[in-house]
RNA sequence: GGGCUCGUGGUCUAGCGGUUAUGACGUCGCCCUUACAAGGCGAAUAUCGGCGGUUCAAAUCCGCCCGGGCCCA
């Protein structure tokens, strides 16, 4: 037996370490490798990767879904497609405007708004070096040398010049709406962006009093916003009040500037069961105020202004933040002896995602995507596309039933793309940028080739360049763009909109949107609505929807559970002998979870085996390396045990010789061949994974391995030829999963590296796919297995190894033609 | 409070009207050790979250409840 051509003993983690370094070290050999070639002639597969916002740590579950879309990238171009898997960073928004206020312990709109920008810059460019970090680290196959970042002027420029098309075909407006607001932040929101949060509030039993003398009690939670009452209501059923309908009633407050008295009416939003069954209804104590004050046609109040505080129409509050309005009020009330009743509850209050402050609905006057108007439209595109698993589809549907309001999307924010957009001093022209241009519009006069429209009408008038002087002195717009109004467009930027007009011919819809399945409701929702508000299509061909990483005990991995896992420490648990622990805090108690050895393949391998696409997965490092590190060594050990044999010539050509012991593992090698192609091509990672792992640590190794030893050490053709063909193959099936481990072993046995692989393996051409006799071989399977299992069986009862010859053992007539080869590996005498 | 979704031996997972309920890891015996920090033979561990219903037949279909998750009010 010859020296092992695979050199080290077994697979460690810093092989594997340094067979990553060397991958992404020499970037010119990367991107031959990995790069976007549109002109190869080959069909397109743009992959819509999910730009990653960077904040100092990477979550361990998206790291997990990213290895997958690895998967898919590199399956697909084992496939032969012309794979285009962008690395994007998305950088724009509030998240990074709180992390530098954070450091620097100064408020943003206390800065200079370019000096803001600047330390947003430098903080978010030390978050994102980190994060290339860990994709080389975890194998992302991504075209790194197309890098786009969501805050680049190149991307910026195409997020605006979507706005300007979309605000010239009348798709984009601006108007006075109740909207939401974060008063501490000072920006708009949109719904998307709300959470609620348990809190104790004071439920308030208020006595108001009719134009009759009548006492009327009503409980509300927002005592302070009575100044903005429009109305007061009954439900149209409740026959306690039916005879104050139609009444005056006066406000229990003093008010400035408007009306003291408001009408009573009904309307069927009322819970005539909550407190008194009256409520008052205030611009805006919430969405149901909202919808009452449009149901009734009524005008709203302005009760608090842009800097949260009480504006004059509230009297003695005005000028007083929410919160002291409040509690002065109820002492106000209660002087007055109105206050009847007042208790604690716990209420969920709305507060905004990124800030948890309270949000307040005021009204503003912003810009909209229309998005109302289209929903019918949206769910017939939504049901073109391919949803990966088609149950996820059900998330995305859900949510569009829910959309009663267009989409806000101006922001009170500095880091983020600006609204391209310029005012005339009259107020009824605006002047926007040509396409492919970016503009600041807070601090710069428009570009030459600018375009002036009407305000109103949208009508092109002309060329900025030769109307300047009939706009006086131009206003720039200072606000800027909620950020999915910058991630709604990735699929369009990395498809070439803009900048490749071939390609994004040839490329859109996007091939495959993968994501995960708690941002349905925002980048894919957005997503799809402007695709189909620009093009009238589907975004994309495929959506695929990942579950998210859990904890080991099922619940979400989270900073104030202390159960969450940094991806790095199990990617470099192993490295220089350094092993991993983690302390984890469990429902009851915390827990120590320890392991020797992980890294990127036993990582990538257990997440493609071990959890569904589209489901939760709980993330435990122990599991990891307990069930999966053995697979790569076994392979590994398959593969250095076959680089003792020397590899025939021609792997393409079966030798004419080939031995029933050949044909039947072929027989099921072509077989799982076409299964895993079949997998790979429905993007179903987990089949593809499992048939793999099974044939390659089982059948193969363990029966026809054994069975063939003898052969393969008396140097016979057919049985290395078969040994190499499978081994060489299953490398390359299997490097999307496990890149490094098949790059490695293929390299070294065969000169051709599996990554390399534009071609998915075709069967041998040895008749035993779909034919008769391929069946037969397959048919004979279970009773070789069972044959075998039961002679180990017999040897363990008469105590003897595997290695020693045993009698009285006959080989049953169904296996008669593998009489020798069985023969040969039991020793049977 | 509502919608959606998931819930299978200690752990993870397959099955999705009729199976002795799959496989893996772990556990416990025993055995082997000239590719294998790996393997073989065998064992224990599951009232398929709970309760009702439909059916000749339910882990699989329906209803309610409980628990996790996502979303909404």
């Amino acid at each position: 037996m010859a020296e092992p051509r695979i050199s080290e003993k077994r697979w460690t983690i810093d092989l594997e370490k340094r067979i990553q370094e060397e991958h992404y070290d020499d970037k010119n050999e990367y991107d031959q490798r990995y790069g976007f070639k549109p002109n190869s002639g080959k069909e397109l597969f743009v992959i819509d990767t999910p730009p990653p916002y960077p904040s100092g740590t990477w979550h361990i579950g998206a790291v997990a879904q990213y290895s997958m879309i690895d998967v898919i990238a590199r399956s697909q171009r084992l496939m032969g497609k012309e794979v285009y898997f962008p690395w994007g960073v998305d950088r724009n928004g509030i998240n990074i405007e709180f992390t530098v206020e954070k450091n620097t312990g100064k408020k943003m709109k206390s800065y200079d708004r370019s000096e803001f920008l600047k330390l947003c810059e430098v903080t978010i460019e030390e978050f994102t070096q980190a994060m290339r970090e860990t994709a080389s680290r975890v194998g992302l196959s991504c075209d790194f040398s197309k890098e786009y970042l969501t805050d680049s002027p190149e991307y910026r420029a195409v997020t605006q010049s979507i706005f300007v098309d979309l605000f010239k075909s009348g798709q984009i407006i601006e108007d006075l709406r109740p909207n939401i607001y974060d008063p501490i932040e000072g920006t708009t929101i949109a719904d998307a962006e709300v959470e609620r949060l348990q809190r104790i509030t004071t439920l308030v039993d208020v006595r108001w009093t009719t134009e009759d003398g009548e006492d009327v009690i009503i409980s509300t939670t927002r005592p302070e916003l009575i100044c903005a009452c429009g109305v007061v209501v009954v439900h149209p059923d409740d026959k306690r009040y039916s005879h104050l309908v139609g009444k005056k009633i006066e406000l229990p407050v003093e008010v400035n500037g408007r009306s003291t008295t408001v009408e009573i009416k009904t309307h069927p939003s009322v819970k005539s069961e909550f407190g008194s069954g009256v409520l008052m209804v205030c611009s805006f104590g919430d969405q149901n105020d909202v919808a009452v004050f449009r149901d009734l046609g009524l005008n709203p109040f302005q009760a608090i202004g842009l800097d949260g505080c009480m504006t004059e129409i509230s009297g003695p509050l005005s000028g007083m933040n929410v919160k002291d309005a409040r509690e002065h009020i109820i002492a106000l009330l209660d002087s007055d002896s109105r206050v009847v009743n007042m208790e604690s509850r716990e209420q969920e209050v709305p507060v905004s995602e990124r800030g948890k402050n309270p949000v307040e609905i005021i009204l503003l006057k912003e810009w909209y995507v229309r998005q109302t108007h289209i929903q019918d439209r949206l769910s017939d595109i939504a049901n073109e596309i391919n949803f990966i698993p088609p149950r996820n589809k059900q998330f995305l549907l859900d949510w569009m039933d829910n959309i009663t309001i267009d989409w806000p999307i101006s922001r009170r924010r500095w880091y983020h793309t600006e609204i391209p957009i310029w005012y005339s001093a009259d107020g009824t022209k605006v002047v926007v940028p040509n396409s492919g241009v970016y503009v600041q519009p807070w601090r710069e006069k428009p570009s030459s080739g600018s375009r002036v429209l009407n305000r109103e009408t949208r009508e092109d008038i002309g060329d900025y360049d030769s109307l300047i002087d009939e706009l006086g002195d131009l206003k720039g717009e200072e606000k800027v763009f909620d950020t999915w109004m910058d991630s709604s467009n990735s699929n369009l930027f990395v498809s070439g909109y803009l900048n490749d007009d071939d390609v994004f011919e040839r490329s859109f819809p996007t091939g495959l949107r993968p994501q995960g399945k708690e941002i349905v409701r925002t980048w894919l929702y957005y997503t799809l609505l402007k695709s189909a508000l620009m093009f009238d299509k589907p975004g994309f061909q495929n959506v695929w929807i990942d579950g998210l990483g859990m904890d080991p005990w099922g619940r979400k991995m989270s900073k104030s559970l202390g159960n969450g896992i940094d991806a790095d420490s199990v990617l470099e648990c192993g490295a220089g002998g350094r092993t991993g622990s983690w302390k984890v805090k469990g429902p009851d108690k915390t827990v120590q979870l320890k392991a020797n050895k992980i890294g990127s393949e036993c990582f990538r391998l257990w997440k493609a085996c071990d959890a569904q696409v589209g489901d939760d997965f709980q993330i435990n490092p122990e599991e990891i390396e307990a069930k999966y590190y053995g697979v790569l060594t076994k392979i590994f050990n398959v593969a250095r045990f076959a680089s003792t044999f020397e590899t025939p010539k021609n792997l393409e050509i079966p030798p004419s010789d080939l031995t029933v012991a050949d044909k039947w593992i072929l027989s099921e090698y072509c077989e799982l061949n076409k299964s895993v192609k079949g997998a790979w091509s429905n993007i179903d990672i987990y089949t593809a994974a499992q048939l793999m792992k099974n044939f390659s640590t089982g059948l193969f190794p363990n029966h026809w391995l054994e069975m063939s030893k003898t052969r393969l050490y008396d140097g016979d053709i057919s049985a290395a030829w078969t040994l190499h063909r499978i081994v060489r193959d299953l490398l390359t099936m299997f490097s999307p999963i496990c890149p490094f481990l098949c790059h490695h072993l293929s390299s070294t046995l065969y000169g051709v590296s599996a990554v390399d692989i534009r071609q998915f393996p075709e069967i041998p051409d040895c008749q035993l796919g779909d034919t008769v006799e391929g069946g037969r071989f397959r048919g004979l399977t279970k009773q070789i297995t069972e044959f075998n299992s039961d002679v180990w069986g017999a040897k363990n009862e008469a105590g003897l190894g595997r290695g020693k010859p045993i009698t009285g053992i006959v080989v049953p007539e169904v296996l008669m033609e593998f009489k020798t080869h069985l023969t040969e590996m039991h020793k049977l005498e």
